[in-house]
RNA sequence: GGGCACUUAGCUCAGUUGGUUAGAGCGCAUGCCUCACAUGCAUGAGGUCAGAGGUUCAACUCCUCUAGUGCCCACCA
C-alpha cells in the first residue's frame, strides 16, 4: 500500500497534476452522439486583465459544473478565449509606446496595430496561464480570441446582415463622448456616478431696442460652457412667469448670438428659473428640442474636450473645465452671472478610464435595437432561458423593454474596421446611403459607378460587437461545423451582474436573431466580490486580494473551496485573506484522514466486489449510518449543483466528510479496524467522497485518489474522468441517522459530565446508563463498545438501577446516565447545573402544553405536527421529571 | 426619481415550499501535543432573528410600513 507524505503540499503536487489531465486530453471533447452535450462559455476575460478574486470565484464556479457534468457522463465542452478590449488595449499599449517615447499618430495606424498585437502577443496569454493554475479544465485548444480569423468574419457577416435588414444606420446624434480616450462609447460604457457639482444661474438679456436690455430672463445650468453653443431659451408655455417674453429674442452673453424663446412642455417649471438654455449639439434633451424646433446645432467642441472655433475667439483651445472658470469670470464682469449653489447629480464617466464623458453631438453607427429585442424578451418570458437567482429576469427584462440604440463605432485603431467603404464620386449624391459600400473586403470598384476612388470607413466596431456573437462565433458560425450543432445552445452561462446588459442580454438578441435560437438556458449571476469593507476590489483601489498570493499561501484547492463555500448564491462576498483558512484547512483534515485510512487498509480486503456488502448482515449499526450520511450528502449535493446553490453543496461536504466521517464513524471503527466489513466501508466511503468532492478541490483529490488501491470497474486512471457516484437511495434511513443522533447525545452528555468535573481525560470513569425504553436499550447495548471508547468508560452498566451514591446525572431523552464520583461532586454545583437544565427544558414544555391546549391548532395544523409536539411534549416531561428526581436525590 | 438586495451569536455569514430544541466558520472560555490531523481533539458560553403592525392554529420565513446599509438603472438642465 502506497502510502501519503505526512503533510500535503500543494505546490509539489498541481502542477504535475495539471500537465497529466492535459496531456492525457481530458479537457477536449468533441461531438458524440452516444453522449449528451454539456457545454458552456467562458466569459471571455480582457487581454489587458489579470486574475482577479472576481474571476476566480467565476472561473471555479464553471469548473464545478463542468468537472460534475463530466463525471455524469455528459460530453462536456468548456470553451476558453478572451477578448480584445479594444480602448483597454489601445490606452495599454499606446501608454507603453509613449513610454518609449512614441505617439501613436507619429506611429501610423498599421503599424500602431502590428505593435499591439506584439503586445498581445507577449502579454495577452497571462489570464489563460492563470486559469490553469486555478484548476480549470478547459478545452484549452478550442481556445478563440475575438480578433481570430474566424471570429472576424463573423463579425463582418453580422455587420453585413444587419445592414441589409436596415438595423445598422449611421447618423449624427448625441452621443457619449470621452474626451481622453477620444472615441464615442455606448450608453453602458457611460457609468454614471454621483458628482458633487455646481448650478450657475446666468443671466441671458432679452433683445428689446427700446427698453435697452434691461429685461432678462434667468437661466440654470451645470455646464455653463456649454452656453458658447447654445441656440435657444425654452420654458414651459404653462409658466405664467415668462408669458410677457413669447416670442421675443433674447441676446447669447458673451458671444451675442441672438437666441429663440421657444415653447415646449418637456421643460420642468420646478427646476432652476425654468428657464433651460437650448444646446443641441451638447445635451440630449436639447437635441431633441433641436429638432423639434427647427434649431441650428452648433458643436463647440473638439475631439479632445476642448473648444473649437464655434465657441468664440476667446475660448478656443481652452479646456472644457478651462472654459467653465473663464466663462464665469466673464459673466461676473458683466454682471451677467447671478449665483451658483452646490448641486450634486449623477454624470457619465468612461468605463475605462473614468474621465468624465461628454455628450455631443457626433456621426456614428447605430444598430435598431427594437426589432432584436423582441425575441430576446419572449425567450425570457417564456422560460426558455432562466436566471439564477431570479430576480435578474425583471433586471433584464426592464432593460429590454426600454432598449435603445446601440452605438458601435469608436474612434480607435485595435478593433474589427467597421466593413464599409466610401466611393468618392456617388458620395456627393442625395440620400443617406449614398456612396457607401458595405463588404467584407475592399471592392476593387465602386458597383455603381465604376470609380475605383474607395476608402473604408475608419473607425472600429464596438468590443461587445464581437462578443455578443461568442456562444456560436467559438463554434465555427457562419460555417455550420458539427461543433455548432452538437453544442449550441449551451447549457449554462456563468457571470457577474455588472455584465449583465453589456453582454449577456446582446448575447441573446444575438443568438434569436442569427441562430434562431436561445444561445444558453440559464443564466447563473455570482454575486460581486467585494473587499472586508464592502468595496468592490479595484486595482486602483488597492485593496485587492490577489487569487494567485492566496494559491500561493494556500494552494489552489484552498482558494477555491473557501470562496465558494463562503458564496451564497447570487449574494456579494466580502473576502478577507483569513477566510482561506477554511479551505486550507478542510484540505488538510481531508488528507490526514485519507492518510490514516490508507495506513490502515489491508488491499487485499478492500479489492473485491464491494457492492455486494451493502446487502449483508454484516453491516454494523454505525457502518449503516454513515452510509445513510453519505448518500443522503451526494444527494443533496448533486441537487444543489444543479440548482446552482454551490455554498450549500460545498458546505454538505464539509459537514459530512468532517464532522461525520472523520469525528464520529472514524473514531467508532478505530476499535474494529481489521474488521472486513470496515476495511470496505472506510474505503468505499472515501473513495466516493473524494468522486464527490472532486470538481470543488481538483487536485487534493486526485492525489489521494491516485494512492488508493484500484478498484476493476475504474475506467481511466483519474479521479476527474471516474462517474459521479451513484445514490443508493435504499441505503438512506432516516430512522438510522435518528438513532445515532441520540447515541451522539448520549456520548456527549458523558463527555460534558466529564468536563464539569474536571475529571482528567485519561482517567476512566463508570457509568451506569437507567434504560426505560427497549427500543433505546437495544440501540445502546448494540453498540457498547463503542460508546464506552468514545466516552471513556471503563464499566457500563445498563439497565434498570437506582440512582448510585454520590454521582453526577445526566438525562438524554428516555435514559439517564449517572457517572459516580465518589467525593469529586460539588452538591451545590451539580444542583444548579441540574436546575438550569429543568428550567431550559421546562420553558419549552410549556410552550407546547399551551399549543396542545389550543383548539385552533389541534385542529388546523397537519397530524404529523401535532404528532411530533406530542411526542416532544412526552420526551420533555420525562426528562424533567428525571431531572427533579436527581435534584431531590441530592439534597438527600 | 425608479428598481433590487441586505439587516440573524463578539465578527463574517447560512437558514430549503411557514411547523420539533434557529446553524456554521472565525473569535472567546476551559481541558487536552490521546499512536491521521495543534491547519487538530473535547466541552462550553453567547441570539426578543433591525423596529412596528398585519395574515395564520403557527412567522426568522408571507404582506404592509419605518429606519439603516449597499448596489443597479435614469436625458430635471
Amino acid at each position: 500500500m502506497t502510502e501519503l507524505p505526512k503533510a500535503y503540499n500543494p505546490h509539489d503536487v498541481e502542477d504535475r497534476i495539471y500537465k497529466v489531465w492535459e496531456e492525457k486530453g481530458y479537457f477536449r471533447a468533441k461531438p458524440d452522439p452516444k453522449k449528451k452535450p454539456y457545454s458552456i462559455v467562458i466569459p471571455p476575460p480582457n487581454i489587458t486583465g489579470i486574475l482577479h478574486m472576481g474571476h476566480a470565484l467565476n472561473n471555479t464556479i464553471q469548473d464545478i459544473l463542468i468537472r460534475f457534468k463530466r463525471m455524469q457522463g455528459f460530453e462536456s465542452e468548456w470553451m476558453p478565449g478572451t477578448d480584445h478590449a479594444g480602448i483597454a488595449t489601445q490606452n495599454v499599449v499606446e501608454k507603453k509606446l509613449y513610454r518609449e517615447g512614441v505617439k501613436r499618430h507619429d506611429l501610423g495606424r498599421e503599424k500602431f496595430v502590428a505593435e499591439v498585437w506584439k503586445w498581445r502577443e507577449e502579454y495577452g496569454n497571462t489570464i489563460i496561464r492563470q486559469l490553469k493554475k486555478l484548476g480549470c479544465s478547459c478545452d484549452w485548444e478550442r481556445t478563440r480570441f475575438t480578433m481570430d480569423e474566424g471570429l472576424s468574419d463573423a463579425v463582418l457577416e453580422v455587420f453585413i446582415r444587419l445592414y441589409g435588414k436596415g438595423l445598422i444606420y449611421k447618423g449624427n446624434y448625441i452621443i457619449n463622448w470621452c474626451p481622453r480616450c477620444m472615441t464615442a462609447l455606448s450608453d453602458e460604457e457611460s457609468q454614471h456616478k454621483d458628482v458633487d457639482g455646481m448650478l450657475y444661474y446666468i443671466k441671458y438679456p432679452v433683445k428689446d431696442p427700446e427698453r435697452g436690455g434691461e429685461d432678462h430672463v434667468v437661466v440654470a445650468t451645470t455646464r455653463p460652457e456649454t452656453m458658447l453653443g447654445d441656440v435657444a431659451v425654452a420654458v414651459n408655455p404653462e409658466d405664467g412667469r415668462y408669458s410677457h417674453i413669447h416670442g421675443k429674442t433674447l441676446i447669447l452673453p458673451l458671444l451675442n448670438r441672438e437666441l429663440k424663446l421657444v415653447l415646449d412642455p418637456v421643460v420642468d417649471l420646478k427646476f432652476g428659473t425654468g428657464a433651460l438654455k437650448v444646446t443641441p449639439a451638447h445635451d440630449p434633451v436639447d437635441f431633441e428640442l433641436g429638432r423639434k424646433h427647427d434649431l441650428e446645432q452648433v458643436n463647440v467642441m473638439n475631439d479632445d474636450g476642448t473648444i473649437n472655433s464655434n465657441g468664440g475667439e476667446d475660448y478656443v483651445g481652452l479646456d472644457r473645465f478651462e472654459a467653465r472658470e473663464a466663462i464665469i469670470e466673464d459673466l461676473k464682469e458683466r454682471g451677467l452671472f447671478v449665483k451658483s449653489e452646490p448641486h450634486r447629480h449623477a454624470v457619465g464617466h468612461c468605463y475605462r478610464c473614468h474621465t468624465m464623458v461628454e455628450p455631443r453631438l457626433s456621426p456614428q453607427w447605430f444598430v435598431r435595437m427594437k426589432p432584436l429585442a423582441e425575441p430576446a424578451i419572449k425567450a425570457v418570458e417564456t422560460g426558455d432561458i432562466k436566471f439564477y437567482p431570479e430576480r435578474w429576469t425583471k433586471v433584464y427584462l426592464d432593460w429590454m423593454y426600454n432598449i435603445r440604440d446601440w452605438c458601435i463605432s469608436r474612434q480607435i485603431w485595435w478593433g474589427h474596421r467597421i466593413p464599409v467603404y466610401y466611393c468618392e464620386q456617388c458620395q456627393d449624391e442625395a440620400g443617406p446611403a449614398a456612396g457607401v459600400i458595405v463588404s467584407k473586403t475592399k471592392p476593387a470598384k465602386c458597383p455603381k459607378c465604376g470609380g475605383r476612388e474607395i476608402e473604408q470607413d475608419p473607425d472600429v466596431l464596438d468590443t461587445w460587437f464581437s462578443s455578443w456573437l461568442w456562444p456560436f462565433s467559438t463554434l465555427g458560425w457562419p460555417r455550420e461545423t458539427p461543433e455548432l450543432k452538437y453544442f449550441y445552445p449551451t447549457n449554462a452561462l456563468v457571470t457577474a451582474q455588472e455584465i449583465i446588459f453589456f453582454w449577456v442580454a446582446r448575447m441573446i438578441m444575438a443568438g434569436m436573431e442569427f441562430m434562431g435560437g436561445i444561445p444558453f438556458r440559464h443564466v447563473y449571476i455570482h454575486g460581486t466580490v467585494r473587499d472586508a469593507t464592502g468595496t468592490k476590489m479595484s486595482k486602483s483601489l488597492g485593496n485587492i486580494i490577489d487569487p494567485l498570493d492566496m494559491i500561493k499561501k494556500y494552494g489552489t484547492d484552498a482558494l477555491r473551496f473557501s470562496i465558494i463555500s463562503i458564496t451564497a448564491q447570487g449574494q456579494d462576498v466580502f473576502l478577507s485573506e483569513s477566510k482561506f483558512e477554511l479551505g486550507r484547512n478542510f484540505a488538510n483534515k481531508l488528507w490526514n484522514a485519507s492518510r490514516f485510512i490508507l495506513m490502515n487498509l489491508k488491499p487485499g480486503e478492500v479489492a473485491a466486489d464491494l457492492c455486494v456488502v451493502y446487502d449483508t448482515a454484516e453491516l454494523s449499526f454505525a457502518d449503516r449510518w454513515i452510509l445513510s450520511r453519505f448518500y443522503s450528502t451526494l444527494r443533496s449535493v448533486g441537487k444543489c449543483l444543479d440548482e446552482y446553490k454551490f455554498n450549500e453543496a460545498a458546505n454538505a461536504i464539509y459537514e459530512f466528510f468532517w464532522h461525520e466521517f472523520c469525528d464520529w464513524y472514524i473514531e467508532i471503527v478505530k476499535l474494529s479496524i481489521d474488521r472486513k466489513t470496515t476495511q470496505v466501508i472506510l474505503y468505499k466511503v472515501l473513495e466516493k467522497s473524494l468522486r464527490m468532492l472532486h470538481p470543488f478541490m481538483p487536485f487534493v483529490t486526485e492525489e489521494i485518489w491516485q494512492k488508493l488501491p484500484r478498484e476493476k470497474d475504474h475506467e481511466g486512471d483519474s479521479i476527474m474522468v471516474q462517474p459521479w457516484p451513484h445514490i443508493q437511495e435504499k441505503m438512506i434511513s432516516k430512522e438510522i441517522d435518528e438513532k445515532m443522533g441520540r447515541l451522539i447525545e448520549l456520548i456527549t452528555a458523558i463527555r460534558n459530565m466529564r468536563a464539569v468535573w474536571n475529571i482528567e481525560p485519561q482517567k476512566a470513569i463508570d457509568v451506569v446508563l437507567n434504560v426505560h425504553e427497549a427500543g433505546g436499550s437495544k440501540a445502546i447495548s448494540e453498540n457498547i463498545e463503542f460508546i464506552k471508547r468514545l466516552a471513556r468508560i471503563t464499566d457500563l452498566k445498563i439497565g434498570k438501577f437506582p440512582k448510585p451514591k454520590n454521582s453526577a446525572a445526566a438525562v438524554v431523552k428516555d435514559i439517564e446516565a449517572y457517572v459516580p464520583l465518589e467525593g469529586l461532586i460539588d452538591f451545590d454545583k451539580e444542583k444548579a447545573r441540574l436546575a438550569k437544565e429543568a428550567a431550559k427544558l421546562t420553558n419549552e414544555m410549556n410552550a407546547i402544553s399551551g399549543r396542545l391546549q389550543d383548539e385552533n391548532f389541534l385542529s388546523k395544523a397537519p397530524e404529523d405536527v401535532v404528532g411530533k409536539q406530542r411526542e416532544r411534549k412526552s420526551e420533555l416531561e420525562l426528562q424533567i421529571k428525571k431531572l427533579r428526581e436527581n435534584l431531590e436525590n441530592i439534597a438527600k
